[in-house]
This record gives structure tokens, C-alpha cells and sequence, in this order.
DNA sequence: CGATTCTAGTCAGGAGCCTTGCCTGGAACG
DNA sequence: CGTTCCAGGCAAGGCTCCTGACTAGAATCG
């Protein structure tokens, strides 16, 4: 497909992301058990090492302790260069702002929130966001006390691959550059350009807000922003175990209503990234009137005054769920006819507690299709940001 | 990502795949000419044909004509050997079943068809796809009369790798092995096992087949079968050019009701292959009320009687066109919200003919969307299994 | 008609990446 | 204190590619 001409260096690059991945698994490891982890010989491991610690990717760490059974002699253990960056986890909702600096392990090593009084205003959550990217480049991290690194390359100075602003450094006291940030809002997101849009009708809780530019200035790279049901989607996804769920919808019905669909394995984003914004859907509504779906939330009065968030406590307790569940009802019949999946993954405030009616008036459904609660309630939208996160973190190393 | 252990020879593998793919482009070429259009060196040019002859996939096609521009040495042409097998692409229809053999190349070597006076039943469906498949096996193909070739190397003995019954010899008199088959049928069609599926209440035109099963015998490889809208999709994506329309919703409106939807530029299938099942959604009915798709032209009156399929005719001529409209803008309101589409393209017999009444009813899309008739109208589904056919060809060639 | 020109194909030499096999150094075990 | 065991380095060899030089043979020129 696509050429790859000068060719012995195509087996190198191979060679070296088998190293870099082996060690994003395990963190530490002498060149003889890379080599026997990933199944080359032993030079062409300590030729890889020795490339990666040149480019700055590796460093030595220092530890001569005998490797691995007791016995022989002891061993120089190699890990991933605290330069190779890190990543920002960032979820924004109308209650607040949550950002997350991850390692290239996955870990947290550095966080910070901001809570907002309802109802927010887009400039209190513009500013959550930048405190929050302030606070996240000013802290140290935890780690980096294992001892003097002596290879100290050319770190940095070729690094700059995007052109960001260079103004403010983009990286932490512990010179964690922050390579990659990811971030999740409450509303559509624009896919091409990362900002919230506002689609006439429905709920806009974050209100308008370019992530992107805010984020921009503390970040040496790509800033991904997306729906938060496409990261919620993303965790169920990844917490059923690989291959479980290719084909699924996840609906959110929360104070917005969303869908994530998931097709082949990957979030379906469509055009400009607004797949799945059911609220103009059309579906029975009361009296078996066609009706949009957000519209049945005005009609019975379940949508907050001044806002155009869903009321979920009033429809929690006054609302009439025959009606709602047939509403959904209508929406998943629409799913299952134009996205065909496995499972239809029912998540938000208020989706799970009316299951059993959305169940009952799935007989407009075309065909049987697993009607579920969402597996993962914690807290599914930072999983599958802090995952999308980490994932975008360890590409951007190994791809040069 | 996936490891790919014995190195070196990957390299090799990536050069001869080059050769592969750039003689499926030029046809023939001497080695010199090879060398330079990929940009390898000449020896390496030379192995690459070395090997690959040695295999059966490359043949010296015996012309000694000079090497381009009049000077110099006589070249030796190489081609792709006939032995590298050919496609088979499929309609399947009600008004009759149509074959053609294609070479690697594209070129159609072989056609057959038959007619099926309606209404047709499914055992002369049945009859009419042996029937074709029979003739393009017996049929010797036009080309083959070049000369003898001599490289006579181990072909087709070490070649079984599909393990399909060898009973019936799977090529025809000219030694084209058939390597794939691509089928296209004007019905729903199961992912997993490519059979016809007859959704409850739906137009089931084609009716209960097995596709794979009838052409096993006649193909020593994949038989793939999917629904015509989607070939035709494809077909209409490529007509656009590369990367014109990644995302794109394909709706046929003819005797059946079908939707293709295209998503990051791949027809999106589903857990079962029932994508864009559009018969069973619900939109806008006669009266504001909330009605499924398919049960309008059955209130309307518009199905033909005894079986399932619309009367094209009659709805052309008599029916309510705001009611149709209005009922199509429901389904493409859908479409908008749940696919994003770029634009939704109208196909089929009655489809493009309701063009304006269909516009002027998307007021309840929830935003602008091109609606337009499709471009191709030919026989575009013919066209899109010829290219998925090539596709398929091509790459089980090239993939070993 | 012979000399010149031009190009296809081959050969020799060399570089890069990988492997196997052997050796060395050094810690732990008994 | 000798043995055992393992990390790491070195040497040799194989495979793929490349460059540059050479050979072969047809068309063109003078």
C-alpha cells in the first residue's frame, strides 16, 4: 500500500518499537531480557538500547541488581527516559473541570479540579480549564528521585514536530514535557476544529469553548477533543476485554442526551463528529405522534427553567416512564435499524433507572438486541479519556 | 503493533509486493523498467522477478521489443502470470443473476447472465446463479493467445491454501483459477454466514439463498456476499475520487428500501450486516403519527399484492408525494443524526424522482445536509463488486 | 557498411541488520 | 572456595539492499 523504500532502516524502526512498547509493559529491564521478551538476540537488543539511549528515548537506570533468578552475574536495567513526556487527561462537564497528567505506565502522577457552582457560565469554565493546566505544568511530579541521569542528549531542542507556541515551556518542573492531551466535553464537539458546538434545541452545558486554544500553550503536540458518552463508550469498550464489543451503541440519557457508536471496533464519528446526537431524532411521542426526542422533554415539562439542561430529578420522580420508555424505545428501534449493534449500552443519570421501561417498549425494535445498563459507573468518561490518552501518549513515542 | 519476527524477511516481502502491485498497474515491463519505477536498484529488481517467477506469479511474456525509446538492447517483458487466477463479481437480483470473470487487471474476460421472469422464486434464483457459474467456468477467456510461455513452475499444486472442495475444478478451460468471488444481492444479508436474511415484514425480493453455498464449488477462496446497496455505495464513493466522501449515507428507494452508510470512507456493516435495515424505522406516517417506514406503503397501498415488494409504478403515478416526502425527510433526519453524513446520496427507481418532495420535507433534519440523486446510475452495483472484486483479487495475490 | 550510441541485464564489492555460538566477568549457592 | 548461573560482548556468517563497472546487443549515424 503505502511505500516504504529505504528498506533495511523498516527493520530497525521495527526493532526499536518492539523495545520501546516491551517497556512501556514492564517499566525495567536488562538487554537480556529484552531480548528474550521479545524474541531477538541478544546484539541486536544491545544495539537497540544503545540507538534509543542516543536519541534520548532510554536511560539507564542505574540499578545493578542481579537479574532476575538470584543467581549470575547482575544485570544494567534500561527504562523509557522521563523526556519520552507525558500525557494530559482532561474531562470537562458543567459541574467542573478534572485534569490528569499521566506517565507513559498509565499512571497518575499529577492532578487537578475545579468544581463550579451551578448554573456555570463558559467563561468560569474556561477558566477551571486554564487553573487546572496552571496548576498541572507548575506541580512536580511524583516520581523522578532514582538518581543522577547521566545520558543527557539532545533532549528537546528537535522536538518541536508541531509548531505550538514554544512561549510558555510545556512542561512541568520535573521536565515532563506534556506530549499529548485528550479531552472530554459535556456537549458536541466539532470535529475538525475541537470546539463545542451548539446545536439549536439541545442541551448546551459546557456552553461555547475552544479547548484547544485554551490547552494549546501547555501542550508539545496534538489536542484531541471529543463527546464524553465517545469516552464512556471507549471504557465499556475496553472493560468487556478485547474483541468482546466491536459493534455496540452506548446511549446516554442524562441532563443531555448522546450516543456513542462504536463500529468495527472504533468510535464512528461522522463528518464533522456529531454521530450520534439523538436529540432531533424522530420517535413516539406522546399519543404516537411523531416527535423529536428532545422535544418530548419540553412537552412534559422535564427540561430546568433558563437552562436547556434535562430536569433528571423531576423525571426521576414525577415523570411518566411509559412515555419515556417509549420514546427511547423509538430511539433504540433507530440504532438497531442504522447501526446494527451487538448491545445497546444505556448509561447516564437516568437511562439505567428507567431500564425496565425502555425494555418493555422495545417491541418496536425490528429485532432482539441486548438492552443493558453501562458496565462501568465510576467515573467511564476518565477511563476512556485517561485510556485514548495513553494510547495517543505511547504512539506519538514510538512514531518517531 | 503486530510483531512481525523473521525481519529481513520482510524486507524482501515489501519488494516483492511492489513488483506485484506496479505490474497490476503497467501491465508488463522489463526488470530495468520495473527498477526505475519503483525506485529500487536493478539487481534488486532482477532477484524480486527471479523469485517471484520461481513461484508462478511472474512470466516472461517472450517479446523481445526494444526498451522504450528506440536505442539500445532489447528488454525481456514480465508480466503477471495467467496462473495468479481471476475474480468472480455477482449480481443478484430479482429480474435475474449476472456474472462476469475478471482478470487481475479488471478487464471483464467472461460474462454470463440470466433472466428471471417475475415474480421469481428462490429455486430458479438458485438455478440461474449455477447456471452463470457453470458458463464462466466452461468459457475460455479471450486473452492466452500470446505465445508460449516456458516458465512452467510448480503452478497450482502448492496453491490450495482455502482447503474448499477440489471436486469440481474451480477454473475454466484457459487455466484462470477463480480466487475470489464477490456477490451482490438485492436482499439483507448476514455478515457472518452470507446468507439471505428475510427481516419480518420487509421487501424479501430475492428470497431464502445461500450464495456461498451455490459458488464454493466454482471458487478456490473467499466467496463474499453483500447487500447491492452497499456495492453500489461503494461504487458511487469511488466515482468521486479519493477521499471526496468518507462519510456519506446512500439511500435506495426502489422495490426494496435499503441504506448504505459509509464512515471514515468503509461501508460500516454491523454486528450482523444489517446496517442501514431502514424498513422498520420509524418516521414521520400520514397524520403527524409515528409510523415504521415500511408499513406506510403498505397503509398507502402501495405494495405489490402476494408479495413484499413496493409497486414502483403505481407510487410513481398515484400516491401522496408530500406524505412520501415528508416520511423519507423523517428517515434521512435519522440518517443526519445518527450517521453524520456529509451528504445522503437518493438512488433506486423511485428514489431521485422524489427528489424535491424529499427536500423540501428535510425541515426536520437537524441540520443542512446535501441531498442529492446519485451520480452513477448505470449499473452501479455492478460497478462496486467489480472494484471490491478487483480489491479482493489483488490482495490475495500480493498477501502471499 | 562499419563505427557509434544507447540501454538491459549481470557481476563484484560493500554496507546494514540480523542470527548463532563462544567467551568473559561477576554474584550467589553449597 | 569451587561451582553454578546469567548479563553482556565479540566474532563469524547469512540475507537484503545498494553502487559502480562491465557485457551484450540492437538501432542509428556517417
Amino acid at each position: 500500500m503505502d511505500s516504504a523504500k529505504p528498506s533495511l532502516e523498516l527493520v530497525r524502526s521495527v526493532t526499536d518499537e518492539h523495545v520501546l512498547r516491551t517497556l512501556m509493559r514492564h517499566r525495567r529491564l536488562t538487554r537480556a531480557e529484552l531480548a528474550s521478551e521479545i524474541g531477538i538476540s541478544k546484539p541486536t537488543a544491545g544495539e537497540s538500547v544503545r540507538r534509543l539511549t542516543e536519541r534520548g528515548l532510554l536511560a539507564d537506570t542505574g540499578e545493578r541488581t542481579p537479574g532476575g533468578r538470584g543467581r549470575g552475574r547482575v544485570g544494567s536495567y534500561y527504562a523509557l527516559d522521563p523526556g519520552v513526556g507525558a500525557a494530559l487527561a482532561v474531562t470537562i462537564a458543567a459541574e467542573g473541570v478534572v485534569a490528569e497528567r499521566l506517565d507513559v505506565y498509565g499512571d497518575t502522577v499529577a492532578r487537578a479540579a475545579r468544581q463550579i457552582d451551578r448554573p456555570a457560565r463558559p467563561d468560569q469554565i474556561a477558566a477551571a480549564l486554564l487553573a487546572v493546566a496552571t496548576e498541572l505544568r507548575d506541580a512536580a511530579g511524583p516520581r523522578d528521585a532514582a538518581g543522577p541521569r547521566d545520558a543527557t542528549g539532545p533532549r528537546g531542542a528537535t522536538n518541536s514536530r508541531d509548531g505550538g507556541p514554544r512561549d510558555a515551556e510545556p512542561r512541568g518542573d520535573d521536565g515532563q514535557t506534556v506530549r499529548v492531551a485528550v479531552v472530554s466535553a459535556a456537549d458536541p464537539v466539532d470535529r475538525a476544529s475541537g470546539r463545542l458546538v451548539h446545536l439549536p434545541d439541545s442541551p448546551f452545558l459546557v456552553g461555547d469553548l475552544d479547548p484547544v486554544a485554551v490547552l494549546a500553550p501547555f501542550v508539545d503536540g496534538a489536542v484531541v477533543v471529543d463527546n464524553d458518552v465517545n469516552w464512556a463508550a471507549l471504557a465499556e469498550r475496553d472493560s468487556v476485554g478485547a474483541d468482546g464489543l466491536r459493534d455496540f451503541a452506548y446511549l446516554y440519557l442524562g441532563e443531555g442526551l448522546g450516543c456513542a457508536i462504536v463500529n468495527d471496533g472504533e468510535i464512528r464519528r461522522g463528518r464533522t463528529g456529531l454521530t450520534g446526537e439523538i436529540a432531533h431524532l424522530i420517535t413516539i411521542g406522546p399519543g404516537g405522534r411523531a416527535t423529536r426526542f428532545i422535544e418530548l422533554f419540553g412537552e412534559l415539562g422535564l427540561r430546568h427553567a433558563g437552562t436547556t439542561a434535562i430536569d433528571v430529578e423531576r423525571l426521576l420522580t414525577t415523570a411518566d416512564r411509559a412515555v419515556l420508555g417509549a420514546a427511547v424505545g423509538g430511539v433504540i428501534a433507530a440504532l438497531i435499524a442504522l447501526a446494527d449493534p451487538q448491545e445497546v449500552v444505556i448509561g447516564g443519570s437516568w437511562g439505567p433507572a428507567l431500564l425496565d421501561d425502555i425494555r418493555s417498549a422495545a417491541t418496536w425494535a425490528p429485532r432482539d438486541v441486548t438492552v443493558r445498563a453501562a458496565g462501568l459507573t465510576e467515573t467511564p468518561v476518565l477511563a476512556g479519556v485517561r485510556a485514548a490518552a495513553l494510547n495517543s501518549l505511547r504512539r506519538a513515542i514510538v512514531g518517531r
